[in-house]
RNA sequence: GGUCGCGUAGCUCAGCUGGAUAGAGCAUCUGCCUUCUAAGCAGACGGUCGAAGGUUCGAAUCCUUCCGCGAUCACCA
């Protein structure tokens, strides 16, 4: 916004000259619709410096800049409210100056710090659900948000790889398993593993239940089930490294991969670089030995390392157990450390976990601030809400989680019915529809998901999650589609300069108005690791766009400077979108 | 109980670095396809911004208290 700093300027000079006094600062605002103008001065903070009566002060700066800067056409003043009217010459200039633009918006890349975005994250024991959906959309598009507004990005995924609930379906597919594959069912890798993970806990629940038949106390009884005691073998067998159990463990681990790259590709997600807890979790030891000696942490007599959090408003928190093993903060210590290792260039991480982790993030920076890492300032855990369902909350052990690769599907079909229903798709072999309706039915997922703020829990309405009209993905898609159709109507598309002389208009103006402001919405979208303003910017456009659309003949305009101004402006708000929406991992179709 | 987050139209959400009569979409109703894609546009209806105090020329926005919902307060991850 130069013309901003500009009136900035403009104002208190104004103010020097009429009343020979200086204003500290200038408070705009966008001018309502219902009044004339196109940026507001607001007067009531100038009270404090200038005495009088705000009507008059506006005026008389009114003039002043009416007379004073070129890009003030006129003025009006309501209330406490200077409403000015900026110039077309000014709008013109700016259209020139983004014209031949690819990237308007976009920060020159890697001008800023590099980050590690963390996302995904996931256990390797059961497949990928609306939860993970809702973090894999928020990291990748975080992490192209932070690319757009000028850092270096490395995206990357810590895979909980080991542990109980891994051997739990490990466990239950040796037992009753009878060897069955991916290949041997036909089943998706992950998909497979989950299934036997859901028999590990019916056999658990079976065995507790028989247990207190028998006179257990409940509690004990969940303690002791036979198959729970075989779990927790396996597990100290993996740890010891036994060759038939690691081995086991590598194949069910290797089709989980399988299963997720095929979810990661439909959902057009992706990493630089993968952890593996197997890899990581010793790691932190030597680090909280160090911080030992430090003194940052302290001993309890049973041997446990701990830190004093008190006076941070804290509670004492475990960062080594007695007998020396990691506990999840000391592995979660270790691999910050391992990362800014692997990758000198970081400055700051984002880590895109649930909400319900708040608090052990809060200590976890805390800690590394106390260890005294300078990157430890600029970690932020993007907390985002939990995704429920009209049912109320999902539980997969009582099945009533949306299965992600389910709700990819589902999306898709929904694309396709609706399509062949508008039935506008004639010339586009099978193999354009197909890819079509995938482009439609994960836009309308992603923006569904995406346009809410990521702080907010999400009620997942399956019903209006495929609505495709109003705020939604495809309603977007579609101006991209309809302006596409327009520039392949028109036999000149070049970017030439406009003169400066055209007449605006008003929803020209507006659509201009609306386009100055991608570059800030980047930059605050960045700033708030929020994909959300982006969302309901490009939604502002395309409404604006379809306003304009609606009373504005572009094409059969026959004033041809105005036609080919028209044309490019078009082609500028599609490029918009598309710049958008590539920063929320939507892609945007010909047509549609 | 302590801590953190959320509470805006029937529903789903914007707006929250304080500013004009609180905005969209869905739903309901009314117009607009012989003119660039009607997945659209224009309009109507719909609000004690959870409640009460306070700060301010001005509060949905900031502060305090209360109410409701959720998360968390594990030698689980």
């Amino acid at each position: 916004m130069e013309l901003q700093l500009v009136l900035e300027q403009k104002v208190k000079e104004a103010v020097k000259a009429v009343y020979d006094a200086e204003l500290p600062s200038v408070e705009f605002q966008p001018t309502r619709k219902d009044f004339e103008g196109d940026i507001t001065v607001v007067v009531f903070p100038m009270l404090r410096t200038v005495k009088g009566n705000p009507i008059e002060i506006g005026t008389k700066i009114g003039a002043y800049l009416e007379e004073n800067v070129d890009e003030i056409a006129k003025f009006n003043v309501v209330k406490g409210f200077l409403n000015l009217v900026v110039s077309n010459v000014y709008y013109l200039n700016f259209f020139n100056s983004i014209n031949t633009s690819a990237t308007f918006g976009y920060e020159k890349p890697n001008s800023k710090d590099a980050i590690m975005v963390e996302y995904s994250s996931p256990n390797t024991n059961k497949p990928l659900h609306l939860g993970h959906i809702r973090n894999n959309l928020l990291g990748y598009s975080v992490a192209e948000i932070l690319k757009a507004a000028g850092h270096k990005v490395y995206k990357t995924q810590i895979i909980n790889d080991r542990g109980i609930h891994i051997c739990k379906s490990m466990l239950a597919w040796q037992k009753f398993g009878e060897g069955e594959t991916p290949e041997s069912s036909g089943l998706k890798g992950d998909h497979l593993v989950g299934k036997y993970y859901v028999a590990f806990d019916k056999t658990y629940k079976a065995q507790i239940e028989e247990q207190v038949k028998q006179g257990k106390e409940k509690e004990q009884a969940e303690k002791e089930a036979p198959i729970l005691l075989e779990a927790q073998e396996m597990l100290r067998q993996w740890e010891a490294g036994d060759q038939a159990v690691v081995q086991l463990w590598k194949t069910m681990n290797s089709w989980v991969y399988t299963g997720f790259e095929t979810t990661y590709k439909n959902l057009g997600v992706d990493f630089d670089k993968l952890y593996y807890e197997s890899n990581t979790y010793l790691l932190g030891r030597d680090v909280v030995k160090e911080g030992l000696d430090k003194g940052i942490f302290f001993k309890k007599d049973d041997g446990s390392v701990w830190i004093d959090l008190t006076d941070d408003g804290l509670d004492e928190k475990i960062v080594l157990r007695a007998d020396g093993t990691a506990v999840y903060m000391t592995q979660d210590i270790g691999t910050a450390i391992q990362r800014v290792t692997d990758f000198e260039d970081i400055n700051g991480m984002v880590y895109t976990v649930g909400n319900e982790q708040d608090y052990h993030f809060k200590v976890l920076f805390l800690i590394l601030k106390k260890l005294g890492y300078k990157w430890a300032e600029k970690l932020y855990h993007l907390s985002y809400g939990m995704v429920d369902l009209p049912s109320g909350k999902m539980k997969s052990r009582e099945g009533t989680v949306v299965d992600a690769d389910d709700l990819i599907k589902n999306m898709e079909e929904t694309a396709e019915e609706i399509s062949k229903e508008l039935g506008k798709l004639d010339g586009y072999s099978d193999e354009e529809k197909k890819e079509l309706y995938r482009t439609i039915g994960l836009g309308a997922l992603k923006y569904y998901i995406l346009k809410v703020d990521p702080k907010k829990r999400i009620l997942f309405n399956p019903e209006e999650s495929v609505d495709f009209q109003g705020n939604t993905g495809p309603f977007i898609q579609y101006t991209y589609a309809r302006i596409q159709s327009i520039l392949r109507k028109a036999e000149n598309i070049e970017v030439a300069t406009v003169s400066t002389t055209l007449e605006l208009h008003e929803k020209e103006k507006e659509l201009l108005k609306t386009i100055q402001l991608f570059p800030e919405k980047v930059q605050e979208a960045a700033n708030n690791y929020s994909p959300a303003l982006i969302a309901n910017y490009v939604y502002d456009l395309v409404k604006e766009f379809n306003s304009f659309y609606q009373q504005v003949s572009i094409l059969g305009e026959e004033n041809q400077d105005k036609r080919h101004f028209r044309i490019q402006l078009s082609k500028k708000v599609a490029e918009t979108i598309q710049l958008a929406f590539r920063l929320l991992g939507v892609e945007v179709p010909e047509r549609m």
